[in-house]
DNA sequence: TCCGATTTAATCGGATACGATTTATATTGC
DNA sequence: GCAATATAAATCGTATCCGATTAAATCGGA
């Protein structure tokens, strides 16, 4: 996971460890006005792609599962923004709706502020990819690493 | 935070968030057997630089502050891989190191097993240094935010 | 000296992550 | 049609993160 010597800045997981906290930290006073966290942010952005998304496709989308969603989806239902119910076709699954409330916030686009904060220029869209090939290629490996063949 | 249309795999930060995700979870099967988490494996790798370090300094080097590191290094020291005493020369510091069995754990390497799944190749340096860049930007804006001149 | 301000770590409460289990519903095989 | 299986979400316990506060020790100025 390091590449020369074996110290800290060397490790891409603590590069990507730490810019995520960053993250958090810098999205925090644009989000604290309206009651939001970080991550249940990031999931109001998913819920804008399509209304009526079950609780495991959303969870798809966010790499999350049914027991970090329950919790944070019905906190966002408290908050107002989103809704949830069960489909009457099939009552195990929850589908889930932003609210107009919900939608209002997301499509405010709290996050615009930092663009001019994250000073990647040119290099935005390629340092996005490498971090998506990365995820997908770590997830890759975990999935397929139980073949012991 | 987004460039094109807004939806989640064009945020930077859902990449950065979701990359973590996958590290953590590629870590895991590594870690496991160690009795490790994958947090608590960074710390082990920072505490690898020098000895006798106090908590401040160590969350300097991690981002993160006594309030989450107190818990995990008593948890590190249950485990028999640090050591943590009070500064006799200033009781308001705790001094931390390494043990034999820890030093042992962390000079393994367990996350090398990754390198191969990582899938940057030439890219891995440039990646990381973007990364480091991007995370050092948005903790600068939030430091120097908080002036309302 | 001595008392207020500062510093350091620890504590506390709320919000993720996540493995493991549970509950409720749906599907399948016979 | 019904028991066995499978699936979806929820629940539970543990471990981070983090803002806010607390406790203890040190520092500093009059």
């Amino acid at each position: 996971m390091a590449e020369g010597p074996r110290k800290l800045p060397n490790f891409l997981c603590f590069a990507v460890y730490s810019a995520n906290l960053a993250f958090g930290r810098a999205y925090k006073p644009l989000l604290d006005p309206l009651g939001l966290t970080y991550t249940q942010y990031v999931a109001l952005v998913a819920l804008r792609e399509s209304d009526d998304q079950t609780v495991g496709v959303l969870g798809e989308k966010l790499f999350l599962e049914s027991n970090t969603l329950t919790p944070m989806l019905k906190k966002l239902e408290a908050l107002g923004y989103i809704q949830r119910r069960r489909d009457p076709a099939d009552e195990r699954q929850v589908r889930v709706s932003l609210t107009p409330a919900g939608r209002d916030v997301v499509d405010s686009n709290p996050g615009d502020a930092l663009i001019g904060a994250i000073g990647l220029g040119d290099d935005f869209a390629a340092v996005q990819q490498s971090v998506i090939r990365l995820r997908d290629n770590l997830l890759r490996a975990g999935h397929s690493e139980p073949d012991k063949s």
